[in-house]
DNA sequence: ACCCAGGAAATTC
DNA sequence: GAATTTCATGGG
C-alpha cells in the first residue's frame, strides 16, 4: 500500500476519475464507506482509496513510481496552473472552486485516441459499455476478468463484423481504419509529442471520423498536449455563458480549464446550465 | 414516438 | 460558406 498526496494538495479520484477524460474507472465502494476506485492501464489493474489529505494505492512502490505517479499527473503543481487560469479568466472562479481535485491523466495514446473516437455522438455511460466491450473482447486478460486495453495490431486483425457485439454503431468502422494505420505504421501516435500542434491535429484528421475535437481529446487526453481545448456540446454551452473566453489566451493551461469548465456544466454548476 | 448523446462527412442551398 | 442530413445505438 502506497499512501500519497501530491505538494500541491489537489488530489481527488473522485473528481478525476468522474470527470469524462477516462472511461475504465469504476467506483467500487459501498455508499458512505471510504472511496474507493478500481481501473486498468498500461496494462496494470488499480485499486485505490480516497483517504483524508490523500490517496491509498494498492500496489508495490514499483508499480507506483513506473505507472501510476505518471498517469496521475502527481509531480505537476496544480495550484499554480490554478492560479494563472485564476488570473487569466477571472470569471471562471466559481469552476475552480467546484472541483478543484482534478487531474489531467496521462492516459495511453492509443487508447485515449480509440476512446474518443468512440466517444463522437454518444453518452458517457454507453462510452463505457463498448469500451468494456472492446477490451473484454480483444485485451490481453491480465488477471481473471481483468482485460488490457487492447492494442492496434490486435484489432488491426479483425474484420468489421468481429466489432458488431461492442455495438459501436458507426463508429466500429473507424476504430477499425485506425487501427489498420497505426499497426502498419502509417499513423505513429508518439511522434505527434513532438510535432507542432497544428500538424499533429492533421496527421489524426487525416483519419477517417476524427475531426476537430476528437483530434483534441486525442491530444490532450492521450498525448498531454494540454494546450488542446476540445470544444464539444457541452463545450458550446459553455462558452455561452463565459462570453469572452479565449482558450488560447490560457495557453498551456487550456486543456485543465476546460476539464474544469466541462465537469461544472455537465454538473450544473455553470450559472444558466 | 421523439430527442439527445464529449461528431464527422457528405450533401444542399 | 453556412445549414441540413445521415451514420448506429441506447436511454430518458
Amino acid at each position: 500500500m502506497i499512501r500519497f498526496s501530491p505538494a500541491d494538495g489537489l488530489f481527488s479520484l473522485r473528481e478525476t476519475l468522474s470527470c469524462g477524460q477516462s472511461f475504465r474507472w469504476r467506483r467500487v465502494s459501498a455508499p458512505g464507506a471510504p472511496e474507493a476506485w478500481h481501473g486498468v492501464a498500461f496494462g496494470h489493474a488499480l485499486t485505490a482509496v480516497q483517504a483524508e489529505g490523500a490517496v491509498e494505492f494498492d500496489c508495490t512502490e514499483t508499480e507506483f513510481r513506473e505507472i501510476w505517479f505518471d498517469y496521475f499527473d502527481l509531480g505537476a503543481d496544480y495550484a499554480a496552473a490554478r492560479a494563472r487560469i485564476a488570473a487569466a479568466v477571472p470569471q471562471l472562479r466559481d469552476v475552480l472552486a467546484f472541483a478543484p481535485g482534478i487531474r489531467l491523466l496521462r492516459q495511453e495514446p492509443w487508447e485515449g485516441f480509440v476512446t474518443f473516437l468512440l466517444s463522437q455522438c454518444n453518452n458517457i455511460p454507453r462510452i463505457e459499455g463498448i469500451v468494456e466491450r472492446l477490451c473484454a473482447a480483444f485485451g490481453e486478460e491480465i488477471s481473471p476478468g481483468e482485460y488490457a486495453f487492447p492494442g492496434a495490431e490486435r484489432l488491426a486483425s479483425c474484420e468489421l463484423s468481429d466489432l458488431a457485439p461492442l455495438h459501436a454503431g458507426y463508429r466500429a468502422q473507424y476504430v477499425l481504419a485506425a487501427a489498420q494505420r497505426a499497426a502498419s505504421g502509417a499513423l505513429d501516435l508518439e511522434a505527434l509529442r513532438d510535432l507542432p500542434l497544428e500538424a499533429a491535429r492533421a496527421a489524426l484528421m487525416a483519419l477517417p471520423g476524427v475531426g476537430r475535437k476528437v483530434a483534441d481529446c486525442a491530444l490532450l487526453y492521450g498525448l498531454h498536449r494540454t494546450e488542446c481545448f476540445p470544444v464539444d456540446v457541452w463545450m458550446k454551452r459553455a462558452l455561452t455563458l463565459l462570453p469572452g473566453l479565449d482558450p488560447a489566451r490560457l495557453g498551456a493551461d487550456a486543456g485543465l480549464a476546460q476539464q474544469y469548465i466541462f465537469h461544472a456544466i455537465r454538473n450544473g454548476r455553470l450559472a444558466g446550465a
